[in-house]
DNA sequence: CCGTAAAAAGAACGTTTGTTCATATACAAA
DNA sequence: TTTGTATATGAACAAACGTTCTTTTTACGG
């Protein structure tokens, strides 16, 4: 049964589901290898420890989700700029794969120190640079008031972050979450309201 | 050797630093015991099991951290209040104790269902309405624009959350927090400029 | 059809886990 | 001083853990 680089592919995806659910110390070997069907020692056929398992997870999670070409010339369009963002904000924290990805991120940002990091810089500061450099263009066309973009942007992103995490605890219990659905487009016009220039 | 109330308190702090640092799973009531400075059998006599002694810190959690009197006469002065709140809310956030439960909490989130009950109610919920009390005082006297109280409140608070989340973060790893220390009171600043009314 | 190599199974290992139980010790009340 | 109770110990348990090893099964290229 030589190269079934599917099987690969079905132990991370299982250890992604177990990690999301119960964290990486409560997803065994065992459990893993159980979901992919499988017994525990031939997961080290494809990896060589469990450590391995998840550090190919955690590269997983900051893959870009999202780019936006030509931000400089959508960005002197002001609002409708915001818009498609938030669009594709929503694309990513709706995904299923990838709101798994973001529990695991929770579950371990504080025992994993590469987590962190990566968290600290690639989710955060990435994000972050994208949009000051927006909020700058639309500072100098006089569409919005002048201010630090940079922290503009922190102020806009950091309320995506928290809805996003309310949207992922809401869905484990299964409890409704249409008050959230439209909580991102309502962001965007809260936030146009409160740095719009006339 | 009765009533050693103390040392029951000894097992819950001990927990508390073990879980922060290590999660549920990775804080083994042997850790806790030797922590303590006792056998891991002594711990029965206190807590019935493993499960009793962190429902015991999930209380701790949401113990008001700081309640305000006189809401709505302190609102009418308007960004006052608000400074006024950021000092209580940075006084929790910047609090050792207060830090590890909110490192509890981030790390068990996902794994206990009553926790994320009272995160989703009692941190969210209250400070929310508190605040949405304020915003509509406020409102009501002029000083700010009109608009849905209840989601500004929410604008305000989920920035706070996130900075904390990055504080707690940072200051794991021994990183410099300089560049955070100030970040509650420019959100302050941001905020008042968004909402306020001339 | 056979040989080779990848992938699986199965058993075993040494640890660690949460919890129980019988026992010992210390202290307050009688 | 005796008795009772709260607290500690130390040994033991069954189960689960990550990992390693040997052996068997499988699939493909020659």
């Amino acid at each position: 049964m030589p190269k079934q680089e599917n099987t690969k592919q079905k132990i991370v995806e299982a250890a992604i589901d177990l990690i999301a659910e119960q964290g990486y110390k409560g997803a065994s070997v065992r459990k893993i290898a159980r979901a992919v069907g499988i017994r525990e020692s031939a997961i080290y056929n494809h990896y060589e420890n469990k450590e391995a398992i998840l550090k190919s997870i955690i590269g997983q999670i900051f893959e870009t989700p999202f780019e936006m070409k030509e931000i400089e010339e959508k960005a002197k369009r002001g609002k409708p700029f915001l818009r498609e963002f938030i669009v594709a904000y929503k694309l990513v924290a709706f995904d299923k794969k990838k709101e798994k990805l973001f529990r695991v991120l929770i579950n371990e940002l504080f025992q994993n120190r590469a987590l962190r990091e990566s968290f600290l810089q690639e989710f955060h500061q990435k994000d972050i640079k994208r949009l000051s450099q927006a909020f700058f263009v639309m500072m100098q066309e006089g569409l919005i008031r002048s201010d630090d973009p940079m922290f503009m942007a922190q102020e806009f992103l950091a309320p995506l972050f928290y809805f996003r995490l309310q949207l992922s605890l809401t869905k484990i219990d299964k409890q409704s979450t249409t008050a959230l659905s439209t909580i991102f487009e309502r962001h965007v016009d809260f936030f146009w309201e409160s740095v719009k220039i006339g």
